[in-house]
DNA sequence: AATGTTAATGACCGACCAGTCAGTCACAAT
DNA sequence: ATTGTGACTGACTGGTCGGTCATTAACATT
């Protein structure tokens, strides 16, 4: 039954599958919980074979929360280069952006595993504080600011916590992770709500 | 050095101080990694004992973190009872109340706790969706409709998404417990900044 | 003082699992 | 066909830890 052949692969492909598989299995059953030989099964291999490409399950982990993040970088300040772009429709990309990029795809319990795990791993909090917070609240103070100039906050005083900007971001993964099941938040509501209260109506603006 | 003589307590008092190191020590590096014997060790009394009081440790786990959380139920709802205490006034004061009673508390790790070991134990998310969460919004909920109808909200369309207001409670919670050693977050700033951005400025009401 | 009662103890058991490594097999080179 | 290479395998090891229980100590009763 299930006969599993041996099969070499490229290196590169090997790892990617090994990750693809680690990412499933930490994403549902944290890391504690999970265990290599789950890893190693679900991407169709021998427990060994993981060792040949990790050195331990810490290194797994870390390297897995390091490289899915990566990508949405690019993203994130292009936003802020175009200064034509106003900043009202910068932010409200920057939540559809994070809706349909992290939100609504598997990418979600990546975060909730940076929320869940990160006190035991300093490095893995350090590395997303300074790749993605703080690049991230750079962009935003940026976009406040300009906005603030313009005139389109209802409150200016805003542009100097561009945390509460991520705050609905944030509460909508946690919620979507944990409490989904017993109520539904609707998070475009949520998000435009929240737009709506920052900045002053449409005609406001000069 | 340091004999431990047995010692017969109050029962009362024995679940109390086995409850309090377990706090600790989950607290501090999760459920997983916390040993039963380093509880004990952290109670003052030996591993067995432990069970005496507890079934076992997924036991002592669920009943701290449902033991925690009541005492605070008490003071959220007794702020929309009074219907004389103006809305904006009642939702700084649940931040206040937050952030003396949890944020700068131990209680803040429990939070944290939730957070992390949550979707293991379904019957703990369950158990604060229910007793803490729905709650906490339907104050929020009364408290928000009251003020649309008083005209002080700049938006009144979030008296519908009172998640809102949870969004800087819940990003202060993780920013402290994460991102605190990296980069500072004057969480009272960002309560005062919320707020303002709600409520429409001094004599704006009728 | 002797006896009974019960909380407390900690050595022990067994399950579990990260990580290892001697051996195997697919494929390439000759 | 034969041999060499190294990716792959999975049984095994060493250690850890949740949970148990025979024993012991403290206290109560007589």
């Amino acid at each position: 039954m299930a006969e599993r052949k041996r099969e070499k692969r490229d290196p590169q492909q090997r790892r990617a599958e090994i990750l693809a598989a680690a990412f499933a299995c930490f994403s549902e059953r944290g890391f504690a919980a999970t265990r290599m030989e789950d890893v190693a099964a679900r991407a169709g291999i021998a427990k060994g074979t993981v060792y040949l490409h990790f050195p331990d399950k810490e290194a797994l982990f870390t390297e897995l929360v390091s490289g899915i993040a990566t990508p949405i970088l690019g993203q994130i300040d292009g936003l802020a280069a175009n200064e034509a772009i106003p900043p009202r429709f910068a932010i409200s990309m920057f939540y559809t952006l994070f809706k349909r990029e992290v939100l609504e795809t598997e990418r979600r319990h990546l975060l909730r595993l940076i929320l869940a795990e990160g006190p035991m791993f300093p490095a893995v909090t350090e590395f997303y504080h300074r790749e993605i917070i703080s690049k991230g609240l750079g962009v935003l103070r940026i976009l406040l600011a300009r906005a603030a100039t313009r005139g389109d906050l209802r409150n200016p005083a805003i542009a100097e916590v561009p945390q509460i900007v991520i705050a609905p971001a944030l509460l909508s993964i946690v919620w979507t992770t944990l409490f989904e099941a017993y109520e539904h938040l609707d998070t475009q509501n949520l998000f435009d709500a929240f737009l709506e209260t920052l900045f002053v109506p449409e005609g406001g603006a000069k």
